[in-house]
DNA sequence: GAGTGTGAACTATTTCACAGCT
DNA sequence: AGCTGTGAAATAGTTCACACTC
């Protein structure tokens, strides 16, 4: 068992996660590492080397057992344990993620809502009221046991909201602003960049001469 | 000049990109690697490895011209093209970044909204109006200049609509639907995957113990 | 003096290829 | 026979450190 996975490997394994919750459904029991891959875009050698870092979860001559496997993921991944999250910042993305049913599944379950605009306070957006964020403060973290933060906040704002994000005591962020946030290095951070993502594809696109 | 660039550097131009905009918003005129990587979060080294991959654009003993870089940038990632969008899928996340309107200035401008859902032709979102998929095909995308497809229809369909979009000669497609597309290999593909960045910082919080 | 551009060292990640298990 | 788990090799990416330029 080689203890150390790349870091990459870990976004590979939410992949293999949500494949194999897929294989389950269709009644698959067995996948090779081969057809794991084939089916995640990654290679066989990579879906055995990151699973190898954590055990030995496949049987030689067969392959790895999906609905088990499927179990061993969401508990290396830590998806098990129902994550509380917060989300500030009920604009057009917010709203669109506070209405996206795809995460509740997945093991994450948005609890709160906060925005700074008054007209917008007691408004319902998917199941859950829209609070001021001045109702955000550290006993409701805690007694809601809110670990994760989303910011979908306007980029001049974002900073400030990960303060009080970081004062209530929460100790991850996914951040939608365009922005360089700085948090304490015990509080992770992950930043989704749209426009980053548009530059990737514009780059590889003129650099082929389209 | 050192000729290939990491391919992580793409984004990290993307990133120094932003930071020049802003920087010269505010006035400043030079800017140093350290400064550059510090505001962006990566090093110093980064920074001047990854712009020297394409040329020598500082000045030794005082930094980089603001501006220069700037445009310099724009034109290694493609965005002075003015890249013409088609968004396929209006549902919330769909209308969200409709209604974004933080493309435009990134050199990225949505020309085409569609959906298959009858209720939404003719509405407007944003500034445009909502079309049958039916609609876009490859003279449309072509008359319109559109090479990049952006998909956010529910996992099952996503496959259907890619199919489609490069059936109309799209070159680029970014995908934020939990699935795993094939595209011929000419045609370049971008995920955003929400649950994803929420598993990565869940695996993070789960290994340090929270 | 200050800061770039870049070889060279280092670290991380991927791929190869195969011994060993079922 | 088929497929895993893993050393070893190969490749990719980052950091160091300094000669050189302004």
């Amino acid at each position: 068992m080689n203890r150390k996975i790349a870091y990459s490997g870990i976004a590979r394994l939410s992949l293999y996660y949500r494949l194999l919750a897929s294989l389950e459904k269709t009644g698959e029991e067995i996948v090779s590492s081969e057809n794991l891959g084939r089916k995640t875009g990654c290679t066989a050698a990579q879906v055995r080397r990151d699973l190898a870092s954590f055990g030995s979860f496949g049987r030689p001559g067969s392959g790895y057992d999906v609905k088990g496997l499927k179990e061993t993921i969401s508990k290396i991944l830590g998806k098990d344990r129902g994550w509380k999250v917060a989300l500030v910042g009920v604009g057009n993305l917010g709203s669109a993620l506070l209405s996206y049913d795809g995460f509740r599944p997945q093991g994450f379950h948005i609890v709160g809502a906060f925005d700074n605009d008054k007209e917008l306070f007691g408004k319902r957006c998917g199941d859950i009221k829209i609070q001021d964020i001045r109702n955000l403060d550290r006993s409701v973290a805690y007694s809601q046991n809110i670990k994760i933060g989303i910011i979908t906040v306007p980029a001049p704002s974002a900073q400030e909201v990960a303060n009080k994000l970081v004062s209530c005591g929460l100790k991850a962020i996914l951040n939608f602003a365009p922005a360089k946030l700085s948090v304490p290095k015990e509080v992770e951070l992950q930043n989704v960049d749209l426009s980053q993502e548009l530059d990737k594809l514009s780059y590889l696109l003129r650099s082929k001469g389209e």
